[in-house]
DNA sequence: ATCATATTGGCACCCAGTGCCATTTGCAAT
DNA sequence: ATTGCAAATGGCACTGGGTGCCAATATGAT
């Protein structure tokens, strides 16, 4: 992170990547399945938790509202580490590489929404509605991340981004 | 596309390709700025397309709708191109790289779409909710698509997608 | 026919990613 | 401590995408 920030995502190669985890590119690509990986660190790992969190919701709930809580829950992180992660989602969202690959890094994420909306509706997890609103899910997140990430930093706090989440769900249903 | 149909998109590689084009490896990139763009063939003449229709549309119209009816818009060709279109859209939607890529290619369509939004709205183009829509347009799109290339080839028809398409923007509102 | 200009092609290069195999490391069991 | 085995690592060579550079070729106007 600290080579892709002061370098650039595009002008930092693995070589040197690796060469500043004293590891070899070889290993390096033992780690992480390719390059843009690497700036992703454990994101699916926590997709688990995201899961957990979806047992505990109310069926009482509206869907969105569930789903709305659900993003907020996902995003919500120490706030000491408000900065960092600022950074690594400024990374992630302007450099074109990794967009690009956001959308195969969000495809688990995607799946355990999809699973949940069609555990409310009593659908397959790969009807159309749930696929779709897995989807918007994801279009919630990236928009409302771009709005934050557009805000001067002293103001993008933890409640700045979970009230943008909220906003942004008011698009759906 | 003959190549990636029959050999697989990955295990076809660009120097076939320009010979079955009959020009260069290096021409060939001064036509398509990467692999992955072949395939999507002259998308992003298609979005001026849809600017125009924007326009023509009746403000009275909720915004709902007036998505429903872009995106059946856009998505609506020859009804003898269906074969050839479900090909292209299942090597898009099915292999990585490609899928991965969607999210640059469909950039310059959600810009029209947020525009479209943020003109209803009142709101500038990079505002949370036109984003926001866009990004839930997309979604809808794929979702759709999804959907529709799962169903036998004798059902796909250009209404079964439109209807796919409609359905799936029951989740806004 | 001539000349300026755009298009093309060839070549060398960088970099990401992978298969293969030798080497090293870590960790038993004795 | 020693042996032995499995896992992790590293080196190497190779494939393939993408690019800069320059020469060669085509195009089209005068």
């Amino acid at each position: 992170m600290e080579l892709f920030a002061t370098r650039g995502y595009s002008s930092t190669n693995v070589e040197d990547i690796a060469a500043a985890a004293g590891i070899s590119r070889r290993t390096l690509f033992r780690y992480y399945p390719n390059k843009a990986a690497i700036p992703w660190g454990e994101f699916s790992d926590q997709i688990a938790v995201m899961r957990e969190h979806f047992v505990l919701i109310d069926d009482a709930l509206p869907l969105r509202d569930a789903l709305s809580d659900a993003l907020v829950f996902f995003n919500t992180f120490p706030a000491s580490e408000t900065r960092v992660h600022r950074a690594r989602m400024r990374l992630l969202l302007d450099e074109p590489e990794l967009q690009a690959h956001s959308v195969l890094m969000y495809s688990d994420w995607r799946a355990a929404i999809a699973e949940f909306v069609a555990g409310r509706r009593g659908e397959a997890t790969t009807a159309l509605i749930p696929l779709a609103l897995a989807h918007a899910a994801q279009g919630i997140a990236m928009s409302s991340y771009q709005a934050w990430l557009s805000l001067p930093e002293d103001e993008g706090s933890q409640e700045a981004l979970h009230g943008y989440l909220q906003k942004a769900c008011e698009i759906l249903d």
